[in-house]
DNA sequence: GTCTATAACTCGATAGAC
DNA sequence: GTCTATCGAGTTATAGAC
């Protein structure tokens, strides 16, 4: 909680925080309050329900992550230096902010709906370039031939699975959370090796 | 609904299928009682309360799906061969039962203590066995030098990860069922071969 | 065992004073 | 803008008849 920042702020970093943690079903109006030093009834009046205030947090923690994603697949890089930005970037961007993979998976699986609504709309499909640069470079004799939508599932695959199943995996690894994200660090480049290995020509 | 069989086996498959779908704080007990075709009084005249049901529900799903994995992976078989076996059977089995991924991921996530309590108790770690293989096919000089934990990662990254993702993978490609499904099937065979195509010496 | 009726409680939302 | 007090809907759980 912070008492220096305007009341909507405190409100907003309060709802993130339980959002992130709980989901919209698991999350209490109360504890949204009680953590932002209010009251319920000033929640109501900042947004007017629940809905409304989690789809404010919704949006824009889709928004802070899933560009990231479009911005390095759609740049204008060559593939392989693309992959490695990738991993690297990412990886390490969800280090910082772990929750949020599981939190947005959670959510547009709950209701789909929300997330072509809120989120998707008016957006044309973000995959176009880069699947379009993969089928270049096959021609081009870079790398191997490759179904490009099987090839884009294997690197977000294996840069944001662990993530999701991180309380799990530390469950029957007996992984400390030190141990984890030491492990973490080190697949960025593990990770970008193996994809880089498995589709060069 | 099946009519025929008994009361506790018409609850137990109608929770089932209520909680893979919802989760424990989506599924409410009423509509359990519906799809059983019986009240809500039965539900709880059968199992005391909520959180009893999901958890027999939770144990019965965790016990048929993480078991298939360990067997796999301690079977006697060499490396490669599991890595085959793996990939097949699993996403084989998953491609039938496409929903339980998410819910033991999303359940474990909101309550660690109760997959430690309920699934994990008293059995000991079940990576040793492959993690020593994989040590020792290293040292055999049949794949190449290779973190184990982060190979088995990959391995499980790569046949898991599309079926959590589902959801937003569709929105964001345009894929109906089918074509989703298909493209898993191609998966196995994919995953297999890029797996032990980046291990082998 | 199975039902109806309802108690007990949680939680989002609103009324109304300041 | 912010608070206290309270309503009312929705849910789990129980009492008690059959």
């Amino acid at each position: 909680m912070q008492r220096d920042s305007s009341t909507e702020d405190r409100i907003l970093a309060s709802a993130r925080k339980i959002f992130l943690d709980r989901g919209l079903e698991g999350a209490r109006m109360q504890d949204i309050a009680d953590d932002a030093g209010i009251n319920k009834a000033l929640l109501h009046y900042y947004f007017r329900n629940k809905e409304k205030l989690f789809d404010t947090i919704f949006v824009q923690v889709v928004d802070e992550f899933l560009p990231r994603i479009f911005a390095i697949l759609n740049g204008d890089q060559p593939l392989f230096e693309k992959i490695k930005l990738f991993c690297s970037e990412y990886i390490g961007q969800i280090i910082q902010t772990p929750y949020v993979p599981m939190f947005i998976i959670q959510e547009v699986n709950r209701d789909p709906q929300r997330f072509i609504k809120k989120v998707m709309h008016g957006k044309h499909p973000p995959f176009q370039k880069i699947i379009a640069q993969i089928n270049q470079e096959i021609k081009q004799g870079i790398i191997k031939p490759t179904n490009p939508v099987q090839l884009l599932l294997n690197i977000i695959s294996l840069c944001i699975f662990p993530f999701l199943a991180r309380p799990m995996i530390q469950t029957v690894t007996g992984m400390s959370n030190k141990d984890f994200f030491h492990l973490m660090e080190q697949r960025s480049e593990e990770v970008c090796s193996m994809i880089i290995y498995s589709i060069k020509a």
